[in-house]
DNA sequence: GACAGGAACGAACGGTCGTTCTATTCTGCC
DNA sequence: GGCAGAATAGAACGACCGTTCGTTCCTGTC
């Protein structure tokens, strides 16, 4: 019964690992890392509590994991896309665009999952909190990269501080996810995009 | 033993009962709506849990209880003293100003609690949820009226979209928050302040 | 001073949580 | 095929959760 169709390249436990914070993301996206309870994550996968509860050792460990995961996905699904997109305002456009709709492509009910668990664990000092916190000042070094890309090519004026950019366009990403659940998708979209448009607007040279 | 200071506004009943909300209301700053245990609360407010307990009847009722209290606190301390200042993009600057600063001042670590319900609430169904988003749509109206009266005033453009410029409001308050977590106070006003300066421009007649 | 009603207490409930322990099954390697 | 070790199961634990119940205390009224 061994699949034949390629080599092993990962051992069960790699792999019933990579299933369980699969799930776990998916429950920490629909309600939250508070609400990644052991227990439940059993049930979803289909596993005995202890059984799942040995790949990790703790709950915070599982936590940890399911939040690099969902990092993990971020990069891969939105960060790395928006890198084929033209250096520049382009780019940045694209990746304003990967980041709002990204929730609703990934079936990720709940939104971005690191940006829940930063809004969870913002107040409550310890590990997760930190660890939220280091990829929100990661995402923001990589925003102004960005940003200073789009100056280096002249679209934007040479005093823009790439740092303020950086922080409107998170502004925009996070009142969409508000706007989301208050109005919907369609009306958070067409505000985002407009908002989009007067940032660049308001940098031109 | 009775105080003579002045006539008798409350029973003993709703003093303890907004002593207890609160509590709730920094609890819930500090650490999340989540972590408003009966036992916790209890602990904090020196009373026994069933006695406090009494108060609500239920868990859930203590918790919309203490958005309720956020909110009145919301509205009290921010949004009437802005109503001081003239119509127009004063007021709104004051609204901003008020908003961003207040969590600071009001001593609510864990920054406005109603926004920390509507972020751990919005993804989880139920009467939360539903009373979170209720608030938002409430202070959403409250934004564009404001901003209405700023166009009124001609200083903002007539074609200025109302809601457009609520959402780019509300958005440099949520990349506020989250800057003030990730780099502090200080980096994260100067940048909202910055922020609100370009919106205004950007929406001059 | 007796009394009624609200306010608070203390103990206990069933349930779920994270975690631990031991036992069993499965997998990969010689 | 057999064996070592990983992977999983099952039962049980102490702690805490929200909630209930009966009792006690306090407060204002006659």
């Amino acid at each position: 019964m061994t699949p034949v169709t390629a080599a092993k390249l990962t051992t069960k436990g790699e792999d019933t690992r990579a299933q369980i914070l699969a799930a776990a993301v998916d429950q920490a996206s629909r309600c939250g890392f508070e609400s990644l309870t052991i227990g439940t994550l059993a049930e979803k996968t289909g596993m005995s509590k202890s059984g799942l509860f040995a790949h990790f050792g703790s709950k915070q460990e599982l936590q940890l994991a399911a939040l690099d995961e969902a990092a993990r996905r971020f990069t891969e699904e939105v960060f790395m896309p928006a890198l084929k997109a033209p250096r520049g305002v382009k780019r940045l456009k694209a990746l304003l665009e990967g980041w709002i709709t990204w929730p609703q492509r990934a079936s990720l009910p709940g939104g971005c999952p690191v940006d829940v668990a930063t809004r969870v664990y913002l107040h409550t000092p310890g590990a997760m909190r930190d660890a939220a916190i280091e990829r929100q000042k990661q995402l923001d070094r990589e925003l102004a990269k960005a940003v200073q890309l789009a100056v280096d090519t002249g679209e934007l004026s040479p005093n823009t501080d790439p740092k303020q950019v950086a922080f409107e366009l998170a502004a925009i990403v996070l009142s969409c996810y508000r706007m989301t659940a208050v109005r919907g998708h369609d009306e958070a979209y067409k505000y985002a995009r407009t908002a989009f448009d007067r940032l660049v607007e308001a940098n031109r040279p």
